[in-house]
DNA sequence: CTGAAAGCGCTTACAG
DNA sequence: CTGAAAGCGCTTACAG
């Protein structure tokens, strides 16, 4: 191939200097206009685009965002979370809406991702999207927070307030799904998944359930309680061990969809019905809650907003402006599995 | 923040030329071994990283690919094809194996992504993932080819041999499929998926599925072939129609797990019982053929394997080594819905 | 409104 | 084995 055209091809072709060329290009009113649509135009022409790496070298920026999706090494490779997926979805969609690429990683744990992104200039900042509680790598955050490099979260809010994190609000989300459970008329409602300090956003999930029952008269009894982390067979266990208990309950909350499609296969195994003797809702409208059958009813987070907020929180960080972390409000998809029993 | 660390800072912490600390930060030989350890150590006390847009400037390569996803623009945002997020985490996976970092974009049709990513020094080359058979953007391909990009496509063989294509063996896909409808004994096997040439994917699939049947002394019935595009919905009316022309079947293959699904659903709700009135196999291993009622039996399309040999073909491209396009085999997953009754 | 010139931070021939 | 120097292709003060 004839080796790629430079701002001074156009220059020599268009009869300007270089400087006019690339003022024409960033369609700067300095130039006259005419000048400025006749460069344009033999630019367009010649397939001419600037390169990136001279321009982010003169100027000292990337014009590029690092997403850096930090896995559990012992999960299977393709079973990345869905719920991930689809904020990488929105994340691109509102990284190219404000005109920026988007660098995307999968890291694990061990790797020495916390110096690498911004340090080389390949982003002006980073996004992460963890698991838990971000306890294990608290140490690369502040190495990360020690070298001013631009960063934000996803997830639980961290206990150092300078780190910037973006996240659902599970404890509303965790609310909404009892009171809904509450509304149907459900007294005993179990709650299966981890509600200790390592899961913020399950124990978040847990609090406001809980509060729905006070609120309601109803006890919160310890023993509906059971450890689930989550996966369809972990939700399947605890589903067991709470039929194992022999405690009477009309309703499960599942702090994961995959929880609950756990718990909804133990139950039909023990020949229980669903939503009549016991009404489910779960956490994430994942594909599968929609095609479960019967459907589930579900928390469904709003990664649209939420990969636009982070997206623009992480932008003004760049840009030196104020930014606060934020809670994004979650939705009650109602389905077969509790109180839209009439539809099929 | 101070100002980022430049090799002459280095250079100068170290007592020695800025060359001599790029040699030494490459690990080239050139550099005696204790003076090469000395800079090295020094850079990681400093936090100090080779700025890419530098390097890359003057190396004129960029050591980055760009994924660009093709949507169908009629999609719904938030449902990104499972399986393109599949081959997203292999492909991210892959690239970053080889020392390369990722630019993802979903892209429209209508955008003008063909002249933009190696063209402005952003990417060394590009993979493109896109739907159907590319028709609509065969010229924007030609461009590709004219401007001498280096790409590589997903999917069926496009017509202009000069195009790097990687897919699934789709055929085989089909054959294998439908052998094992067979071998359960079944004779009246409907498909449920376009078959024209529009769908080059699906209907490789089906002239695998019907190869199978010519072999086994089976008729292929026209009446059976329905089309459909790979939603629930449209394989649920796919399989509403096949119903309402009354004749009998035995088994389905459906062309995607979508339609798999879609079509149980209806079967379900005309009291049919899959796998003993009607075996099903779907096509993907999409998560919800794990935990549909019954679980689906589906072909497998290797995704880890797809990524690997994507990333490693486009990157010999790159090198000027040679490369010819390339078909991945399947691998069928037996589960309820078709040949695997006893467990639940 | 336009041009000549400096400089972003590297890599790598060239010279020693 | 090491250093001085050129140059990758831009952007942008500076001067006119």
């Amino acid at each position: 191939m004839a080796s790629k055209a430079t701002s001074i091809d156009i220059a020599y072709r268009a009869g300007v200097s270089q400087s006019t060329v690339s003022r024409a290009l960033r369609n700067s009113p300095l130039v006259n206009l005419e000048t400025r649509q006749r460069i344009q135009a033999i630019a367009k022409e010649m397939n001419y685009k600037v390169d990136k790496n001279a321009s982010n070298l003169r100027t000292q920026n990337s014009h590029t965002l690092a997403l850096l999706i930090c896995e559990d090494p012992t999960n299977d490779d393709s079973l990345i979370n869905p719920f991930f997926l689809s904020m990488l979805g929105s994340i691109t969609r509102a990284t190219a809406q404000q005109g920026y690429d988007l660098l995307v990683s999968f890291q694990q744990l061990s790797s020495d991702w916390h110096a690498d992104y911004e340090d080389s200039n390949k982003a002006d900042g980073i996004i992460l999207l963890g698991y838990g509680d971000y306890m294990d790598y608290a140490h690369k955050l502040e190495k990360l927070l020690e070298q001013n490099t631009h960063f934000v979260i996803w997830g639980a809010e961290h206990n150092n307030k300078s780190v910037l994190s973006i996240g659902c609000d599970n404890h509303q989300g965790g609310l909404i799904a009892t009171e809904h459970l509450v509304k149907q008329g459900r007294k005993s409602i179990a709650f299966l998944g981890d509600a200790s300090s390592r899961s913020p956003e399950f124990r978040d999930r847990y609090l406001g359930h809980c509060e729905v029952l006070k609120n309601n008269g109803l006890k919160v009894d310890k023993r509906l309680q059971l450890e689930a982390i989550s996966t369809e067979s972990s939700g399947f266990d605890a589903a067991e061990q709470l039929l194992d208990k022999g405690i009477a309950f009309d309703a499960i909350f599942a702090a994961s969809d995959l929880i609950a499609i756990g718990a909804m296969r133990a139950l039909k195994k023990h020949g229980i019905n669903v939503p009549e003797d016991v009404a489910i809702v779960g956490y994430d409208d994942i594909p599968v809650a929609t095609f479960a059958n019967p459907s589930l009813t579900t928390i469904k987070q709003n990664t649209q907003l939420a990969g636009e907020i982070i997206v623009d929180s992480l932008l003004k960080l760049i840009r030196g402006q104020e930014v606060s972390g934020m809670l994004i409000p979650t939705n009650l998809i109602v389905r077969q599995s509790c109180g839209n029993i009439e539809e099929n």
